[in-house]
DNA sequence: CTGCATCCTTGCTGATACTG
DNA sequence: CAGTATCAGCAAGGATGCAG
């Protein structure tokens, strides 16, 4: 079952962090998205460009970053700013509920810096076998 | 590109979170993963059978469980033992590094509840323009 | 510069059936 | 009970070309 489906079956919140149309399984589906992090950590620094973000973040495809822009626009958690010039240029910057998720960020950062080599460890002795 | 690929290009460290080879990536992409997060929320209360936890975790499949419970453990956050009854049964329970991930958890579940209003309300905006 | 449209490949995912 | 094996369907993601 794909996410899509839960987001259309249902928004209702039931306090239940297992069922399929729990809130906290969207936010994850959010958070869990592999771009959507990594942008809102570029735009920790204030308002960015398209192409910085894009330059900043390796491996990223145009596709997926246009993709994970706009979701995170839709969700509230990044404006996007067209400015009519030409060239054209594209300002993206954290709104209020965006920079609520900037904790969790460091968090994560935090957590990936200090524990990664216990994780890199325990993968090599588990290959080992 | 896949972050299998990451993983064997290069286990290294190189402390630039937007560079493909960083452990952040590595680390995001276990949090980012469906049910990671959701099986390590139900090992909070203790260890817990295979079927305990298939029942806990609604819409996961048999095979997308055991693939999770095997990576929590390739990983070494997860410990998995065997008991040599008939029927046979299997518990899984937290590590340490497993159980240092917790925190990350329940700050991601807070986020969720705190401000999952305000991400569904974004979304019906945007989507009635 | 920014980003949409298209094609195409990859592999995730769920369903089903079977084993120790 | 707790898996493994296999298969079909679909969606995610990348590459390319074009437009405003």
């Amino acid at each position: 079952m794909k996410w899509g489906t839960y987001l259309r079956e249902s928004k209702q919140v039931d306090g239940n962090m297992y069922a399929k149309n729990c809130p906290s399984r969207q936010v994850l589906d959010r958070i869990g998205d592999r771009w959507s992090v990594l942008v809102v950590a570029v735009l920790r620094g204030g308002p960015r460009r398209y192409g910085e973000i894009a330059a900043t973040i390796e491996g990223v495809s145009q596709k997926m970053l246009t993709q994970t822009l706009r979701a995170l626009e839709r969700d509230g958690l990044v404006t996007r700013t067209v400015h009519a010039t030409v060239p054209p240029r594209v300002d993206y910057e954290l709104t209020g509920l965006g920079r609520s998720l900037l904790g969790l960020v460091a968090a994560l950062e935090n957590w990936a810096y200090t524990h990664m080599g216990d994780v890199l460890a325990a993968r090599d002795a588990y290959d080992a076998r």
